[in-house]
Parts: structure tokens; sequence; C-alpha cells
DNA sequence: ATGACTGATGGAATCAGA
């Protein structure tokens, strides 16, 4: 199985890099973030005609995620993370598919900090702890997939002195996301590439691409249950150097679920 | 410290992103 996750910076304004994507890469999942679309305006039957069955949770303006399947489709468990009713971002879809438990998460960025919107990202991290420990404690194949909005450590920031009292990067951020890593979560990506210089993102700004300026902050994390069927994971930069990008470039994983199936 | 760029909204200028 082929799982990915990608941030388009707007599905309808991406549609023909996400299309031509699924054509040459084929993936059998494909999480979507910041769709910035209402959900009336989600490009369903292209994704259908391409051949994928959308689940989705659009908002007006921004955020917004989707999960994609190729061979039928997936089953909904949570539209919007647990723990705060009163939180009207379209940020987190949690659905099953060929028995894998797929979470598709697009955290706070949580600029300027301090502040109320640093204050969000810290409270969305925890309901995604409290989520992540039941995922755990239930023992089911799962994978944590989206734009975390975390750099988890120093070689995952081209400058990271540039960075520390940055949302993404502060102390309080990354010592979240290893409290949910330590639960028992495998980041997939460090995990088969332990020493490499890897990056997810790189800003439209000043040339960013070119430089190789970029930030690790799309993660793939898998439960101890699904982590023996890791055989790859990577970043597909090239989508990202062609025309009319998303600043994201797509982050999959290779899973070999017949290794876990016994 | 600031601004560079991009998308959505709405039909200009502003917000948000990271």
């Amino acid at each position: 199985m082929l799982l990915v996750t990608f941030n388009v910076n707007g599905i309808n304004s991406r549609l023909g890099a996400l299309l031509q994507y699924l054509e040459e890469r084929q993936p059998d999942v494909v999480c979507l973030q910041e769709l910035k679309a209402p959900q009336e305006k989600f490009p369903e039957q292209a994704i259908r005609d391409a051949g994928y069955h959308p689940i989705w949770h659009g908002q007006k303006s921004w955020n917004g995620v989707a999960i994609l399947t190729r061979d039928g489709p997936a089953e909904e468990i949570h539209r919007g993370l647990p723990g705060d009713p009163l939180d009207e971002q379209s940020r987190y879809l949690e659905a099953a598919y060929q028995g894998v438990l797929v979470a598709c998460l697009y955290l706070p960025n949580g600029n300027p900090a301090p502040g109320p919107k640093f204050d969000y990202k810290l409270a969305w991290f925890e309901r995604l702890i409290l989520r992540g420990a039941e995922l755990m404690k239930a023992g089911v194949p799962a994978v944590l997939a989206g734009d975390f909005n975390v750099m988890p450590t120093d070689i995952d920031v081209y400058k990271p002195e540039r960075w520390l009292t940055d949302a993404l990067f502060r102390p309080e951020t990354r010592e979240a996301f290893h409290r949910l890593v330590d639960q028992g979560w495998t980041d997939s990506l460090r995990t088969m590439h332990p020493d490499q210089k890897i990056y997810t993102f790189w800003d439209y700004f000043r040339n960013a691409f070119d430089r190789d300026a970029g930030l690790r902050i799309d993660h793939l994390l898998l439960s101890p249950t699904l982590a023996p069927a890791l055989r790859g994971a990577g970043v597909d930069k090239f989508v990202r150097a062609r025309e009319k990008p998303s600043d994201h470039a797509p982050t999959w994983v290779e899973l070999d679920l017949a290794a876990i199936a016994r």
C-alpha cells in the first residue's frame, strides 16, 4: 500500500497538479490538507473520474482535509478531532480502509507565538495526544498522516537558529510532538533515513526551493501494530519543482500489509 | 525586524500561511 500525505494549499487551484500526481504515482491512499474550499466546492467528480473515492471536510477560505482511496470507499470514523465540540476548524478526518486506521490531520500553525493562536495549537496538540493514546490502547494498525506544523529536531530545519521562537519549532511544540511519538509511534521518514536531510516544505519566499531552504513538517506516524509493515518512505520532491506548485511536496510510505496480516 | 510569494475572498485590499 502506497499512502501519501499532501498539503495541496488549495484543492481547486492545485487540481491539475493533483490529478497528474495521482495518474503517475497511483497511490492507494491520499491524505490531503489545506483544501481551502467549502464543502460544496470540493472537486468530487474530477477525483472520482481519476479513480478515487473521496471523503472530505471542507471549510470556507482555510483549512479543510480529505482522504482519497483507490480500491473502494473508506469508512469514516471521526470528522473533527474529538475533545472540543466548540472547535469548528476542519483539521481532522479519520477513516478505516483495508484494515488500517487513517487519521488525516492539519495541525494548527500557531503563529504568532506566544498568543491565542499558539495556545490553540498546543490545545489541539493535547487533544491529538489523547486520541493517539486511545488508538494505541486499541492496538489497531494506524497511521497519523498530515501536516503537523512541527520540525521535530534540528536536522529537520535548514537553519534551526532562525526558527527557535517560531510556533513550528518552539520547545513547547517539539515537546508535544515527542510526547506523542513516545506513546510508541514510528516516525516513518526518520526511521527509514536516520541521518538524511529531509524536507517536505519550502517557502514560496526568497527562492527557498532553489536554495533548499526547507522544513520537515509533514509526517507519517505508524502505530506499533502497523510499523512492521513499513518498507519505504520518502518525499516526492519533483512535484514541488513544477509550475504553480503547492509549497509542500507529497510525502509517502510504502506498507506491506501482508506482513502484519498473520 | 522586515519582507519576499501564493491563495481565498470579492471584485481592492486584507488575512493567513510557515
